[in-house]
DNA sequence: TAAAAATACTCCATAGGTATTTTAT
DNA sequence: ATAAAATACCTATGGAGTATTTTTA
């Protein structure tokens, strides 16, 4: 059977022309090199070389197959060195999910630095809601996500700086006219949640804001995107509280306002596998806290 | 070192992540092949696959080097059949050489048959004399010449059918009205005639064929080109003597005319070395019979 | 006759086999 | 209990070495 040394010998050979030169470039013996070139030609049932006395030379077909055998040894040498980094996490996919708030500017952020340092990686992105972020980096759909959250037993994670609740209000909102609001003031209006599925920790820092305020929020709607809580909000359907990264969103009918006395935070973080991470998400770690 | 011997037999666990069946599949017991894994992930120092119990994933540098080993393996593939092509004559170059003559229609002809047959020989065509054709041939510049020469003792050959000699005037020669021509007629005028080093045949079958009529021609005027030549008759300067493939030449100001009793022929031939003649050779020369 | 390739042979490294153990379902 | 992978050990093929012969420049 053809080997790769076979096709080594051979390039070599073909180059000085000279087997015993060649056989000295190769650190083994002239006769084991001979056997080798005589063994390759057998196989292929071609003759690469004219031996006219101590004269070698390419045939037609030796010339052609120089060529192709220094293709293969390279795409040979390519596949180990792809492998390796593969390993090292700079080629390969990444399968990132998020949640609809972080994709607003920390995964953009994170990702244009990302493919920076990484081009070769391919990042495939997918929006979903809290509940089905986790049972995809449980089924392996995903490689890593990231989302409001805290950190949990079943995966690793990593968490980003804690942000601050602001109050979302309709542009012509009775304290839209105050530069910060006490939440108390709030306390008679139907809040905008997020569902518990898409948005777990967000839904419940509502409620624990307005605990801390001293009320319970009632009524309450709840919907299942961020677009179209905000556009419930912008009818003056009912005001909402988020993380401070909602600001970026800039939406007509819309202001933030922050909360004194505010007293719960949310922080993102990035989830992953405990078994078998990908050595991209280390990669994409790196990252994050730049 | 690494053979492709663990580039297929990896390639064959992955797809079917199980050991003992990939085993049974390359005729191979299962120890031997865990072992050769086992070798593959050592030398590359990268885990290709998850062991979870018996359960077999590839790891992200598995699956990429899952691709890179694939097209390894064809690339080596594709060696051994190209070199194999390459000794039948069907892939590789062909540097043919030919007389001006002969790359009037004969050439021409040949070589769109020879290229559909084998589109991937790619043919590089060299005008020049018969002198320098033999001298090319002896260097192994070129392949192959085609001209108008006898066989010989130097090169193997194959000559093509003998073509008769025309006469060839200026249109409004005396003897143009006449559809025939003796050649005795011609005896007082100027003959055109190429250099023995460019068409040494051609050159010798004028003097053989005046030779026949009776007479010897005087005075000559020997022309490097077959273009300057037949400008020289086309300008009444002189006639000359050529085989009759000349006529798919339309200069104005020149008509061909046969010779009667014209004893002469002459036939181009394609020559090759006879030591180590590129298999290519062979190939065109069943093109050149059809 | 000098130098290079081919041949003859020997040896040992290792690819691959058999038998067995370990491990997980 | 079963089936698969890992381990241990053995065998033998063949890759590579040394010594020698053949060939040609």
């Amino acid at each position: 059977m053809l080997e790769n040394r076979h096709l080594r010998y051979f390039v070599e050979v073909a180059k000085c022309l000279h087997v015993t030169k060649a056989a000295k470039r190769l650190h083994i013996a002239q006769p084991a090199l001979t056997q080798n070139i005589h063994q390759l030609e057998e196989e292929l049932g071609v003759e690469l070389f004219h031996r006219e006395g101590h004269r070698l030379t390419l045939t037609q077909a030796g010339q052609v197959f120089l060529k192709e055998a220094e293709a293969s040894l390279l795409q040979f040498d390519h596949a180990q060195r792809t492998a390796q980094r593969a390993a090292r996490g700079e080629v390969g996919k990444l399968a990132l999910g998020f949640q609809s708030m972080a994709g607003l500017s920390v995964v953009p952020h994170i990702l244009r630095r990302f493919q920076s340092s990484y081009p070769d990686v391919e990042v495939v992105l997918h929006e979903m809601g809290s509940a089905m972020l986790t049972n995809s980096l449980r089924s392996g759909e995903i490689d890593a996500a990231l989302f409001y959250a805290v950190s949990d037993d079943e995966f690793a994670s990593h968490s980003l700086a804690p942000e601050p609740l602001v109050a979302v209000l309709p542009e012509d909102h009775l304290l839209a006219k105050h530069s910060s609001i006490g939440l108390k003031d709030l306390a008679q209006e139907r809040f905008i949640l997020p569902l518990p599925s898409e948005a777990e920790v967000l839904h419940h820092a509502v409620f624990a804001e307005c605990a801390a305020a001293g009320f319970q929020p009632s009524p309450v709607q709840e919907v299942a995107t961020l677009i179209a809580g905000l556009g419930l909000i912008a009818a003056r359907f009912g005001v909402s509280i988020l993380p401070v990264s909602i600001e970026v969103f800039g939406r007509k009918g819309i202001i933030f306002r922050p909360i004194r006395d505010s007293r719960v935070t949310v922080q993102l973080a990035l989830f992953w596998p405990k078994e078998n991470p990908s050595p991209i998400v280390t990669r994409l770690l790196e990252c994050v806290d730049q």
